[in-house]
DNA sequence: TTCATATAGTTAGCATCCTAATCATAGGAG
DNA sequence: CTCCTATGATTAGGATGCTAACTATATGAA
């Protein structure tokens, strides 16, 4: 997250841009517009998960199981993988869901090393459920002009 | 953190949109570029900063003293609010800077209550030596076409 | 002056993420 | 078959963020 409110006026990265030669003010400038605009829509995001009793994490672990066209189920290093966190989060966030009932997890039948994660009924409801508030945040987010995203 | 790495294709987003009516398509595949992208952004800058003994959150409350132009210092709750982060991580970085002598806090004599922080020389020193390669990593992000960011 | 309320800062406790180390199973070279 | 290495998952420990509750000081109305 990075939430710096007030970004430096031009006229300070003009500033700077002479003290640090090497410096693009104008590519800093965007890039910290970014970073700004992409904390606020996560924290809005965020506060809409919690409300549910989730996390964003929880929310995509359930998303790229769901979205998995000619599977049902995926290893936890596959969900790692799509979604570029650490095993270790993996790991607690499917013991989390599953003592929500919103995934199971069963041994995998061809490599005694792995587990399939599946959503359960209720996690693909609940899934289902999220959705619509989860879209409705981000269209109200993305029409409000970027400035007054704050 | 926002780490979807592969983000739903137009065609995913269509059939959701199909299921979820008030969903605009378009809004979200950009809302989900633009949360990735920030995210990228941000772990490079992390990684910079925790190379140098330092994090994110760490180098912004010395940015915000370096910038103010009237004033020295500021106050916990100031910094708090220019960062928009809670207070008590304004406590913790303050204290973790202090310890590195990259801050003091001297007594507000003026309100019993509150501290002004300021940067000390050695601070100011690592600030400036920090900036060059924090313009470098962000002109190197920008540069690159937004579908090789990662 | 006195008391209620607001504000500055800290402490305590929780959530979430990471890296490094560990355990168990797989799979291939010999 | 046996051993070495790779891979799936977990555990342990640390960093960083938050909210709620607390302490201390300030401020203003009665």
């Amino acid at each position: 997250m990075f939430f710096l409110k007030e970004l430096p006026t031009r006229q300070m990265l003009e500033t700077y841009s002479e003290r640090y030669p090497g410096m693009n003010a104008e590519a800093v400038a965007e890039a910290l517009r970014l970073l700004r605009r992409g904390s606020l829509l996560m924290r809005e995001l965020d506060a809409y998960f919690t409300g549910h009793t989730l996390s964003q994490t929880r929310f995509l672990v359930m998303i790229v199981i769901d979205r998995e066209l000619e599977r049902k189920s995926l290893l936890a290093s596959e969900i790692a993988d799509r979604l570029d966190i650490s095993r270790p989060v993996v790991t607690e966030t499917v013991k989390a869901l599953s003592q929500a009932g919103l995934l199971s997890s069963i041994p995998d039948p061809e490599d005694g090393r792995a587990k399939r994660i599946t959503l359960t009924p209720n996690g693909q409801a609940v899934l289902a459920s999220l959705l619509p508030g989860y879209f409705a945040i981000i269209a109200d987010f993305m029409a409000r002009p970027a400035d007054r995203t704050g």
